[in-house]
DNA sequence: AATTTTAACTAACAAACGTTAGTTTTGTAA
DNA sequence: TTACAAAACTAACGTTTGTTAGTTAAAATT
């Protein structure tokens, strides 16, 4: 039986206003307002504002480090390895796609350790992706082209995919990701 | 001669701190430190620091669609004219890259007539492409998926590039013309 | 040389910010 | 029923926010 404490029902709540106005745009008060209660009583919950982000935005980035490091275990070609990532993203999206947005607009309010945690959680995942591609390259399974602009492509795609998702109707997440697949892998013509 | 007003430099100014840390998250103060500058005198050249956020958003908002505009008069194909898109996204990215910053990121702090009419532009903007790709597809240039996969697939790469374009090296245009063209419309495999 | 305009300054404002301290209410366990 | 812990409250704090008013120095115009 998974209950959710109020804690977690502040920082989802939070999160959906960051998505809105963003981090700095968000005062605690209107978080509290948007939990019917006092500004001052968040705080018998959470150690400060900067807590909120930082559980949303690493709690999200180890999500897809662990996904990642699934993915890599795995006997698969890198191009179906680049399937995996999409499928990944695509996951994430439609589960957490507000701590997508903290994630994505709201990292560089972090300070300190936990800005530098994101930091290098996030180029090692890049690294990742951009070693599938490589590996891709020179087996012949992935066009020679730069892989900056490959790796840069694909993955800007899928991170501001929850901009999106939701805006047209919700469709169907197998759809969803056989069509990815398509257009980011064969291209549109 | 084309000389630069002092309310430019400003606007200059503030538009890289807001690429840094987002509207929202840069005072006044701040704007006038970086223009060596007290608050206050800020207020000589500009209404309030909004008007900043509109200059910069409606402003780049504008020049895409007058460049939409001009791509539409051409009599090319359909393909060629998403091509043609790309090499618009791609030159603004070049060179307005922070007031890309600010309307991928702080548009919503647009408030009243601005923001309806930034709206505006945006959703007509994104109707202009989806038209493109719907008669691409129609005449069999496109592959038929999901037109909205496709429509967000490459609007998303491209309006994220200003992210990404710096830290690579700032690599030559025409050739990242060339592989984004042929990345996003021919795929990787 | 006198006048006007431009653009900086200092000082201050009311409002909103994140956060703390101390107190009261509410629900659970003895 | 009492005792305790959890979670709300009120009140206030020191800062920072965007902005205004009034003043002064320099530059441009008459």
């Amino acid at each position: 039986m998974k209950t959710i404490t109020r804690k977690e029902e502040i920082i989802i709540a939070a999160s959906q206003l960051f998505k809105e106005k963003g981090y700095v745009g968000v005062s605690v008060r209107d978080i509290a307002q948007a939990m019917d209660m006092k500004a001052a009583s968040l705080y018998n919950h959470i150690e400060n504002k900067q807590e909120i982000l930082s559980v949303l935005v690493l709690g999200l980035a180890h999500e897809f480090t662990s996904g990642m490091t699934r993915i890599l275990k795995m006997d698969i070609s890198p191009l179906q390895q680049i399937e995996k990532v999409i499928e990944l993203h695509i996951d994430i999206t439609v589960t957490r796609s507000e701590a997508l947005a903290a994630l994505n607009n709201d990292w560089m309010h972090l300070e300190g350790a936990d800005l530098a945690s994101f930091i290098s959680l996030r180029e090692g995942y890049e690294d990742d992706v951009r070693s599938i591609i490589k590996e891709g390259i020179r087996i012949g399974q992935i066009q020679p082209r730069h892989p900056e602009v490959i790796l840069f492509s694909i993955l800007s795609t899928l991170r501001t995919l929850y901009l999106w998702y939701q805006k047209r109707g919700k469709l169907d997440v197998n759809i969803l990701k056989k069509d990815m697949v398509a257009v980011l892998l064969r291209g549109i013509v």
